[in-house]
DNA sequence: TCATTTCCATATATTGGACGGATGCCGGCG
DNA sequence: CGCCGGCATCCGTCCAATATATGGAAATGA
């Protein structure tokens, strides 16, 4: 015979109750069976664990030995049963979480984690800062569980992407840019001589293809610039006199030294945001973490 | 379903392999009826604990989440059952000794408890003095599991009864006393003047019987003198010259200001010494008492 | 002292479920 | 594209956990 938790059960019973009649009773079984697997438990044993006496049973000295080995197994099993549910649903465990560069100046990026780490306390986030191509990369491999990231045409199809904002793309230019100062939208054609500085598009083609597209909307083909890797270097290229370039809106609330930012003039370009994660088996916690940004989206905007 | 430690066992030769067919191998059953087994407890759980990859089973947040709260089960269940059998064996637990008054002082009773501590160092010993008649109705009650005491026809038949020793008696006098000094043993006569000083019967009767019927064997009926409780206080009134005693030899070994010793001439007065505990279900810790009892008057007899 | 009650053990029948064997399905790999 | 490793499903078998019925021992009370 092999032990199973249903002799540690019947056994507890009968020490608490100290009585096979009313144990089995509590247990909903007949007297016998109880019995039977008593008796199997000590042969298994190797000792005697109760003293039949007149008005019942009592732990012996193995019985209460025993009795501390066993008394927790019933809970411990109900607590573990309860602590792969909690994981299941996604309310613990581990969450690897990508952002794009230019995304994690957006307030609406640390509106979702807060809300999410409200939402799901006992979640360790793991935040990785990279650019949207490695962060499509890392999602497809299991690297990470979700993204934020501008999205793209050409991104894997194995991904979903639930899109939370579409923001408009403002000019960076040199604070001692002719067309620096000035309260109206600017015409995107008054920077046609100047060199556009982006990032290259094999680190993200969101941006790159947004900032292209505006330009050829009104009509030019802009002279490209020096390549940044980072969003921070593009505007430190900018300060620097480099050349000019078109970012997010979000990035205007920085206060970069030496650089100025206009909104553009209708057609106005935009760039989207959007959470991201694998289609096939995405990890409950990264469904959470995409309904929270839902939510802070929600609550943004309407 | 309820969850028995067979599932738990399953699951975990799966969480170790990563593979069905090999975890099944391992725990000596087929593949079918472990699939089938962790299908169940994945039903019970609620959760997916295992995801079915090509190349095998790994497991879920969901599974590591249970693993964590399982996985020293069935060791904890292993562990409980070893230590209820130490338990039945005697090697841990509590034992109460009583020890009769006179008791003490006999080399032969530290000795032993010296012993039984050595050979069970894991039992937790509870040890108390009282008077034999005392610790008779201590054992019967269940009180005390064993005891060291003075033995008398009256005992009670469901006490097991295993003789240490026979002890004999000596004279305690008065210093002062005329017969107080003499190197041969002294003739119980010239005592016959002297109140006998002795515990009440009601308290022990073996060394009460004892010394009186040395008295009566050597032809006269001793004159009784004030009782005392206990073996310190007779000593005590001997001391202050309220008269004579006859106690066990060992306590010649006490160094009472005062107090004389001195034996006794042939038909030599003898008083035994046991180590009693129940007849019916007597606890092995008292059992393996005895033993470390018996083994001492062993090693000092032999 | 005898009847009654209480409680545990035993005997036997039944049924649920754990297991084994055969087979099917899927994905990876040569 | 066929083979292979691996898990799921189906089905028959057998063990064992349970229920029912009964017996025996000890305490209780008349």
């Amino acid at each position: 015979m092999v032990m199973e938790l249903r002799h540690i059960r019947y056994f507890l019973a009968v020490a608490e109750e100290g009585n096979f009649t009313r144990a089995a009773a509590r247990l909903g079984i007949g007297q016998p069976p109880l019995s039977s697997q008593i008796k199997d438990l000590e042969r298994e044993v190797g000792a005697q664990l109760f003293h039949r006496v007149a008005h019942g049973a009592e732990l012996t000295e193995a019985g209460r030995a025993f009795r501390a080995g066993v008394a927790t197994m019933p809970d411990q099993a109900t607590v573990a049963i309860r602590s792969a549910r909690r994981a299941a649903s996604g309310e613990t465990g581990q969450l690897g979480v990508g952002l794009t560069g230019t995304a994690a100046f957006n307030p609406l990026v640390p509106a979702a984690i807060r809300a999410f780490r409200r939402a799901y306390p006992d979640v360790e986030l793991r935040i990785e800062e990279a650019s949207s191509f490695v962060l499509l990369s890392s999602l497809v491999e299991g690297r990470l569980d979700v993204a934020i990231l501008r999205p793209a045409e050409s991104d894997p199809q194995d991904l979903r992407e639930e899109s939370l904002m579409e923001e408009p793309l403002v000019a960076a230019l040199p604070a001692g840019h002719p067309e620096a100062r000035g309260a109206e939208p600017l015409d995107l054609t008054r920077l046609k001589e100047d060199p556009l500085i982006l990032t290259p598009r094999s680190v993200g083609t969101s941006l790159h293809d947004a900032a292209l597209a505006a330009c050829r909307a009104v009509g030019f083909e802009p002279r490209l610039g020096q390549p940044a890797p980072q969003i921070a270097s593009i505007l430190s290229l900018v300060a620097a006199e480099f050349g000019v370039s078109l970012v997010p809106a979000s990035l205007g609330q920085l206060n970069v030294p030496g650089v100025a930012f206009r909104t553009v003039r209708a057609p106005e370009p935009r760039v989207g945001l959007v959470v991201a994660y694998r289609k096939d088996r995405p990890p409950q916690l990264a469904l959470n973490f995409a309904k929270a940004a839902r939510a802070v989206r929600a609550r943004v905007t309407g």
